[in-house]
DNA sequence: GGTCTATTATTAACGAGTTAAATTAAACGT
DNA sequence: ACGTTTAATTTAACTCGTTAATAATAGACC
């Protein structure tokens, strides 16, 4: 029972992505909310149940006349899946069951310039420790989902571009995994994963808008009408490539004035460096526990109130602003959603001056007021999202292939 | 017999569309093109042959072993469609046939400020000339689409802008042209219509790609496997403001550094007015007859060798190189066409500065070399696109509602 | 010419959606 | 207490896809 095929939504994948997200539903509900008719719903929640996926759980209790409506959940410990979201020196693991609840959790850090085979061993001992630890049974896990920054082929499950270091480029990412894991594993794009990640969160009120994921560097995703918007390959919205007007600073891309160079985490660091005093008072050093931990030591020492840091990160923010401008504008939205573990203390600064800079320039913004959002939880939201693309993608082999009996459906429990 | 429900497409329709871009297919080649097993074209084939919009035009000869092809063709003859493109000082009109072929077409000329009422009356009379003097049968025509520049509210079928001037604010153009014309009528971006125009010319050799579309202003449209990208509200793309980095230039938009304010016609053409001595050699005056008209003035210039205006044009060519780039990076694209009547005689400049800038800049450069085309047909592309979308979107009321008679199908002819 | 074979098109049986009508289960009003 | 009303769900008949088997047609080979 596959809840995608090629590319396209079936209408079982759609009830589960709604049982997910909200939690509990009627079948009325749920016929209003895909635009499917009840009796579609019927037959499909029917197999659903069959196949112990869904369970009914009690019914609605004085909603007014009429048959009151039973409510179905989705069982969470039917299957699971795993996310791992991997970027320069911090890693996130995470354990999902089948309703996208965390099960379990685990934050890395600082094997910065290890390579990709070293990194990948360290996370896959990792998440064998966590599924050992959180006893979710091996046979139960559908699959992990790899999350880390584009370019990247996912057919083939390896990056296309040579950062953070030249090894990295066309390693054989998911298959290295897959193997030590013995599990399928499916690649995805950080800013895409955040996106879904937040939208499961049911933070955003709208299923079409825009998130700028910043970690090492930056990141873009677009979900249009809940799918995500993935071009020619899947390889959209490089957002950190964004040419800004007034911007000069030269970008590792060969372009100038790209919003990554002008204004991301590493640029930032580096303006601290450049400042030996500055960067003596904000204890930043550019040593080997990474960009954003430097990064962080600077979004506290602003939100300590220091000047010197408040001026550097409202320099960037103003320039993400002028990028979300862009975003919003070609690809026609109204909502955008900051992400991505650069925004664990500065979120509240860029979403000021990103909401700021929305308002003044964005063309819509006459029709409708542009929303900004911080994530709620900025550092998991893209490993989460990795492994609700698994939840989500790999098909789940249905017990009942016997022909449906016929129906001794008498009333559960 | 809709070819689409809510925007998604049905099958009847993409066997249409194959039909008219292919122009001769058997089912064989529809059921591989369109994914479809042959039987479920079997049964589509054969309601459109009994509602008379496709007709069997014999068996392909000698192709080898096995029963030969039969090929069909949509009757081109069974409905009509009008495209009305409207610019500030240009306007197109072309009559298509069901096949897509152009039955008859009329550009017109210097009807500038003369606002939406006006305009509206002496475009609607022309269209009615047109399909008289061409003989096409009124109650045969479908529709008219209307094209014009955003953002719009195609529901309303209402321009969300004051440009060009205040009163095309939310004027009721569908309804007004759509009484005079007693048709009904479908508001179109110019941009997105160029582009279905140039898929269906059958130039581009891929189903996903880009096109920059400049007539006074500078639109843009993106094609995702043959369907437009269209967003919140059908007005993505907003490409004539995104930001270029070095631009600095104050927009209608209130940003900096526009792609529209920076390299757009209008601005070129006062960039030429600005320097006396220029502006008389080219023969330019800023006078009533438009924008592009003076624009091409001094594309023609450029033809026949002038420094001053080739260094304009340049200039202004690599801005939107820029902004093409940015429009690849964010939609994952790796084809732009370059459209519209700004195009007619610099098409060839434009096409290879943006060429040059992509090979230098774009991200997925190194993975597949970007292309970039001048549309065959900058002047009526999105005339043609507003009348295509007409064919593609209002549904057809099929003759045959009696229940499909016993198959007395003995071999035709 | 007669048979075998490859290719195209059609038919038959089935699956997943639709609409319309029927069934079920609670609340309301007398 | 009991029929009426209302809302949720199910069933029934039909549509438009699917796959699998069958029919039609011409080339290849004897």
């Amino acid at each position: 029972m596959p809840h995608f095929e090629d590319g396209r939504v079936t209408t079982t994948g759609r009830v589960l992505d709604l049982l997910r997200t909200r939690g509990t539903l009627s079948r009325v509900e749920l016929a209003g909310r895909t635009g499917l008719t009840a009796a579609a719903i019927t037959h499909v929640v029917r197999r659903l149940i069959d196949d112990g996926l869904v369970h009914e759980v009690g019914r609605v209790p004085r909603q007014g006349r009429g048959q009151p409506r039973r409510l179905l959940e989705l069982a969470p410990d039917s299957w699971y899946a795993v996310g791992v979201q991997v970027d320069r020196t911090t890693s996130t693991i995470v354990v999902l069951d089948f309703a996208g609840e965390r099960v379990a959790e685990a934050g890395l850090r600082g094997s910065g310039g290890a390579g990709p085979e070293a990194t990948l061993a360290v996370l896959a001992d990792h998440v064998a420790d966590l599924l050992r630890a959180s006893g979710v049974p091996r046979e139960r896990v559908l699959g992990a989902g790899l999350v880390t920054h584009g370019p990247q082929d996912q057919e083939r499950g390896v990056l296309l571009t040579a950062q953070p270091e030249p090894e990295w480029l066309e390693f054989p990412l998911t298959g290295t995994l897959s193997e030590r894991l013995g599990l399928p594993v499916l690649l995805e794009n950080d800013a895409t994963a955040a996106a879904f990640g937040e939208q499961w969160a049911g933070e955003v009120p709208t299923d079409t808008f825009g998130l700028i994921y910043m970690a090492s560097g930056i990141g873009g995703g677009v979900i249009v009408d809940g799918e995500s918007y993935r071009g020619r390959a899947s390889n959209a919205v490089e957002i950190g490539h964004v040419a800004l007007s007034g911007g000069s600073t030269v970008c590792v891309c060969g372009n100038r004035g790209c919003a990554q160079a002008e204004a991301g985490p590493r640029t930032v660091v580096e303006q601290v460096l450049a400042d030996g005093a500055l960067a003596e008072r904000l204890g930043v050093k550019g040593e080997a526990d990474g960009t954003i931990a430097d990064f962080e030591r600077i979004a506290r020492a602003w939100h300590r109130g220091d000047r010197g840091a408040a001026e550097l990160l409202e320099r960037s923010a103003r320039w993400i602003g002028q990028a979300a401008v862009t975003l919003v504008n070609l690809f026609d939205l109204d909502t955008v959603v900051l992400s991505g573990p650069a925004f664990v203390t500065a979120g509240p600064l860029y979403r000021e001056h990103v909401a700021a800079e929305l308002e003044r320039r964005a063309l819509s913004r006459a029709l409708r007021r542009p929303e900004v959002r911080v994530s709620t939880n900025v550092i998991t939201a893209a490993a989460v999202g990795g492994a609700l693309h698994v939840l989500r993608t790999i098909p789940i082999e249905t017990r009942s292939d016997t022909p449906v009996s016929a129906p001794t459906h008498e009333g559960a429990s």
